[in-house]
DNA sequence: CTGTCTAATATCGAAAAGGTATTCATCCAT
DNA sequence: ATGGATGAATACCTTTTCGATATTAGACAG
């Protein structure tokens, strides 16, 4: 069966005509003949009786005309939708993100994007930041949203967010009033922190920087959301370490401090295999660059 | 866009390299090479990267996968199911029937038919003879059930029922006890009548019977089912003539007698096509066979 | 730098598609 | 009946296209 044979016998269903039904096709009487006996035969059954009283559609030939039309159909959609997605109007992207990414930025280029494309579907998947480098590597994901500032080569990347960590503390806390903090004089408080299973980025960050202001903080609280974290410090259980992000959420009766001296910022950044040519993927970053941090 | 491209290009997608490819459609490197470009030309877009890390699909090649697996599945489909309609193992058939073959046997055909040809849909129409037989002639229906005696050159028929009129009297009846009835005594008696509306065949047929006897019947009832008909001789408010199947129908009060004389016999006909070719036709007349009466 | 691997290109023979001419069957009018 | 007209099938030929063989081009490893 050749896509031919289909559109020869829906001409011909219609007409029930050899002879017009040849000539609509552009192609002369024999030929049209002979292709519909082709097809007869790869179909395994007489779809047309040819008597005296001219050609007519068996009952197997009435069920084949939607069949037919069907299949050219779908041919026909199959080659749109796939240039389609060749082009970037359709079709998904796999993006991967550190869960806080939701908290720096990842919505609103969301939401933007969405806007521009509305057919191009995100499969968003929360993975820590390891987990994404080996899966972009592996091309089951497009995009990701990463902590990790070393990046493979071959990869390209743009700078989302850059935040420092800032101090947070009871607004009833003895330090509450004070412009800002020696990380040192957090040695011995209480420490309320992020839970290592859930970002072990941040975890790992926060603790590096208590020991880099030479103590181990003790952690009384570990939780699984950063909001819970403040909510924890507002009750006056402990202090903590968060991004300065934090500070916008509003929430009453808790103090964010600037810490003194350098601390190291922490990124996020969008990464991406160089190579990959997506015309999905390279209208995803166009939408990210448009809330790219300008430094770089 | 050919069937041929699509099955190349499955098999290509599954094997991601040339050589095995075309090894596993029984072809040479180059050719299948070449059809690929064909494919890729025709769809407008590129399906595959062919770099030195070697084949990978592109987003449109992996969008396009799916869609060649059911285009080549479903024109297998369509073709297994024209032949099945052609052999008679699937399809429709359009039966018109004169509502009242609904108490002459038409009920058990269908049942011992559908245990038989369980894919064979059967469109039941409920028609007048003389409308059946107008749309049998332009194929519009497959079978007819009819009452009319008279059939149309290029016709074939089986005699489905042959049935007599019988009188139907109250149980309280004076006439009750007879073992058979001049018709002519029923001149002056309250009679009880199905709608014309519902069965012209059967109304007009009892209407010339009474008037073969020298009398119109003095209808003082007129109901649209064969049931309503009886129940109402049975509550004494009538009589009636009936087709003798009614007689088993086993409904109290009533008594069903004889005609006296000759009274010509009320037949059912099937009645098709002679020309017409349906392998499904075949099977239903088969069935309709094992339940006509022998004689015709 | 050479050998190997793989896809693309070049060229040729075979198969198949379509065109022209003709035949065959049927219907209609004479 | 019979000759003509109509419409599909068949015969035969030309052109296109498909696939095979041979070769080239590019990437990578040793």
């Amino acid at each position: 069966m050749e896509f031919r044979h289909l559109r020869y016998f829906l001409v011909l269903a219609e007409e029930l005509h050899f002879g017009r039904a040849a000539q609509r096709l552009a192609i002369t009487q024999p030929p049209l003949s002979l292709n519909i006996q082709q097809l007869e035969a790869s179909v395994g059954a007489q779809l047309f009786t040819r008597n005296s009283r001219g050609v007519q559609l068996t009952a197997a030939g009435q069920a084949f005309v939607p069949a037919a039309r069907q299949l050219l159909e779908r041919a026909g959609a199959a080659a749109r939708e796939a240039r389609e997605v060749a082009q970037g109007v359709v079709g998904s992207l796999q993006v991967g993100f550190a869960g806080t990414v939701l908290y720096r930025g990842l919505p609103q280029i969301l939401k933007h994007f969405h806007a521009q494309h509305p057919k191009l579907r995100l499969v968003l998947r929360e993975m820590s930041s390891s987990d994404q480098l080996v899966d972009l590597m592996h091309d089951r994901l497009d995009v990701g949203f990463v902590h990790t500032p070393r990046v493979a080569s071959g990869f390209s990347q743009v700078l989302v967010s850059r935040q420092s960590f800032v101090a947070c503390v009871p607004g009833s806390h003895r330090l509450a009033k004070q412009r800002s903090i020696d990380l040192a004089t957090f040695a011995g408080e209480p420490f309320v922190a992020i839970s290592r299973s859930v970002s072990p980025d941040y975890h790992d960050r926060i603790l590096g920087l208590c020991a880099d202001h030479g103590f181990l903080p003790e952690v009384s609280f570990e939780l699984r959301h950063w909001l819970s974290v403040v909510s924890v410090v507002a009750q006056g259980l402990g202090v903590s370490l968060v991004p300065e992000a934090l500070a916008m959420a509003g929430m009453p009766d808790v103090r964010f401090i600037k810490l003194k001296g350098e601390t190291p910022p922490y990124d996020t950044r969008c990464l991406w295999k160089t190579e990959r040519e997506q015309a999905a993927l390279a209208a995803f970053l166009a939408a990210v660059r448009g809330f790219a941090q300008p430094i770089e």
